[in-house]
DNA sequence: ATGTTATTGATACTGTGTCTCATATGAACG
DNA sequence: CGTTCATATGAGACACAGTATCAATAACAT
């Protein structure tokens, strides 16, 4: 997902395309794995950028409406953002390089339906989240 | 869950029993559904029990730990807590008053199987959180 | 009863995320 | 191009969650 893949959605949603924005974009884009709204706000910080926090933390927030962001709630109990498709799907986050694997649907269906069934609930929304460890990181390659 | 029963295992596990975490097990058990940290500490000040800020997080973390409590991510980002049985499961949570039932595991293996298989991936743990209309609710019993 | 050790509560502190508001800026229009 | 105006920005204040410190206290084995 480069930057201008962002602002161009972010445009075709009827948002203005901003210096700030393009420059978190950019932010975004660079980054690899998972990130929290704080990483984002140090990375500006650290190249000079004049981003303001609030203006990180809205940004993300409208790339997460947007869909083109997704949030994922970490073991730690810290929430985190990924880059990724705006299409439904699951992440198989890496615990040894932080990096988020997108995963289709992957025949959860049949396992919804029946936990409907068995305990008469309609669902509307599941999420589920994935940890272990990618093939590279088995590899030894640890980044 | 009641409160004997949290204590009970608090003390099996060679913890001390003590006034304030009783006080505190009694509030977990009588919450219905799904409370935050902040709930309980509420609680606690509500009936003038003179239990502190602190030892309620820590009294909820010592559960969590013991497997008592289980912590969920709602999907508005903020951690929950509910009481559950100390064994491997999901849990369907009610959009509508909040309570969660508990899921067992429900035939997740061959779709994880298939996820590991197609993206490589060594997994060590999964979470699965569904949220959807309880039976209850969907006959009008909004509490 | 007593001594040891875990636990407690007050308080201070670190972070995270939100809100406000005066200022600045994009883009549509002339 | 310049003007206009809704939108977006950044600084700072704020609200809240969670953690760390530490002297005082209470559990429990003896």
């Amino acid at each position: 997902m480069t930057a201008d893949a962002l602002m161009a959605s972010l445009e075709r949603a009827g948002h203005r395309v901003t210096t700030p924005r393009r420059v978190v974009a950019q932010l975004v884009a660079d980054r690899e794995g998972h990130f929290t709204a704080g990483d984002l706000v140090d990375d500006a910080r650290r190249r000079h950028t004049g981003i303001g926090r609030a203006t990180a933390f809205r940004t993300l927030e409208l790339f997460t409406e947007l869909g083109l962001v997704e949030r994922v709630d970490l073991p730690s109990g810290s929430h985190a953002y990924v880059a990724c498709e705006p299409v439904h799907h699951h992440h198989a986050i890496c615990t040894s390089c932080g990096r988020a694997l997108d995963v289709a649907e992957a025949g959860l269906g049949p396992a919804l339906d029946g936990i409907a069934r068995r305990l008469d609930f309609q669902i509307t929304s599941h999420r589920l989240e994935v940890f272990g460890v990618c093939a590279a990181c088995r590899r030894g390659a640890t980044r």
